[in-house]
DNA sequence: GAAAAATATATTGTTGACAATATTATCGGC
DNA sequence: GCCGATAATATTGTCAACAATATATTTTTC
């Protein structure tokens, strides 16, 4: 968190346009490219060369380095180097457990704080168009309305406090949830899980949300435990 | 999260107990500070001091500053220095939010993973003496055995990721819980929660217990609300 | 020819010097 | 005496050179 209060780095950034450091555009761009797999679990990243290609000097990579090591993305073997992290099992189930929690006291306060029609432009988007994309494994379409969701979400619960906690969350579980995404039959569960939410929230019901969404993610981390030989 | 997995870097410190840098150990003191009120919020500290202080170039000074600034403990103000982070009566609702449901999956997760026997020790530490210490306002004993309950349930639990959440939240709320517990009656029903949530444990059942740990971050939550004038 | 030792290379870790910026003190005008 | 401009000081931000460490290569020895 930079010239931020509890909030996290990337909010901050967003809503206050200037004071990007060439550190905050590195970790930016290197968080990036982990979560889109372009720099797989295990590689190895050179300081030297990130420097170069940035053309900044070696102590803003070095510094970036160090705030991808505290957020869980990289990790730091001392005088040998920096390698993307790698999560084992273990580890997702751990994020499934955390997540369920958080993401349902995420949809909690969110429903608290915002009148229903606030909702409406999500239930229309996780309408019947959506509904045959996903029918039609348009994953992208889905994607991008599951983020939409999020967001709206972490913006209706108003805790800066909690966006940190899912963006650092959210960062590492990205490429299992793509992933997860292309096992039959849980991507039109996951949609039809996300209507039922959304509708929990239109008529004001909080705890039904919570609960609802906390099961959404309980469902996830089943399907991951059934086929996590095939999404390791 | 550092020479580490998914963990926090404070975990691996104590678990291993070769490679503490400067860097560590400059991160350990300054939050020791912070938590204890030796820098109380609002403290302007700067970079060169500490470096003469710890016989330091104030190159690591600057590492510890961004862990600590990514911890949320202080805040970095561009060419202006590090002040030791506010927290607003805000953000303390929004972390009693989370703290409720991280604690919660804490006390469920370390029930399900434990046998009953257990949890002896620790409802042996909040009986009849610690009643008796409690009522007498000592207080210290009560927030090391509070230490202990939370350490004992985070290592059953057995969740790196969780940890490393509870950690960092830890921190911000140290100083406060400490503030809270002068709050006439809040030490004593606490303690009754605690035996409360401890007997749940020792039963196996992790529900109750889960839901027993929300109650306690909830009242918690309401006496903060009632005395935040005389807290913050 | 294989294992061990010694050397060479590459990469990270650390530092002190310098640049950029903000804060404080000084001075002149009214 | 007070306000604004300007200089002096203090503090943070950046960098490039050097040290320490690990890895790869070559040489030596049996």
């Amino acid at each position: 968190m930079n010239s931020r209060n509890v909030t996290n780095l990337r909010d901050v950034k967003s809503s206050s346009k200037l004071a990007v450091s060439d550190t905050d555009r590195l970790v930016d761009e290197l968080r990036r490219r982990i979560v889109n797999n372009q720099m797989p679990p295990g590689s190895r990243i050179r300081e030297s060369e990130l420097a170069e290609e940035f053309s900044v000097s070696r102590s803003r990579v070095r510094d970036a380095f160090g705030i991808l090591e505290e957020r869980g993305l990289i990790e730091r073997i001392p005088n040998k180097g920096a390698v993307v992290m790698r999560l084992e099992a273990d580890s997702f189930l751990e994020l499934f457990d955390v997540r369920e929690v958080l993401e349902g006291l995420m949809v909690r306060l969110a429903t608290q704080n915002t009148e229903p029609e606030y909702w409406d432009d999500l239930i229309e988007l996780f309408g019947n168009d959506l509904e045959k994309a996903v029918a039609e494994n348009d994953f992208n379409a889905y994607m991008s309305a599951i983020a939409e969701f999020r967001q709206s979400c972490i913006n209706a619960a108003g805790s800066g406090t909690l966006r940190g906690l899912l963006d650092d969350i959210y960062d590492r579980v990205l490429s299992m949830t793509r992933r997860l995404m292309l096992v039959p039959g849980r991507a039109s569960e996951g949609f039809r899980q996300h209507q039922e939410i959304l509708q929990a929230m239109r008529s004001g019901d909080a705890e039904l949300a919570e609960d609802l969404k906390r099961k959404n993610i309980r469902s996830a981390r089943q399907w991951f435990l059934k086929y996590n030989d095939f999404l390791l």
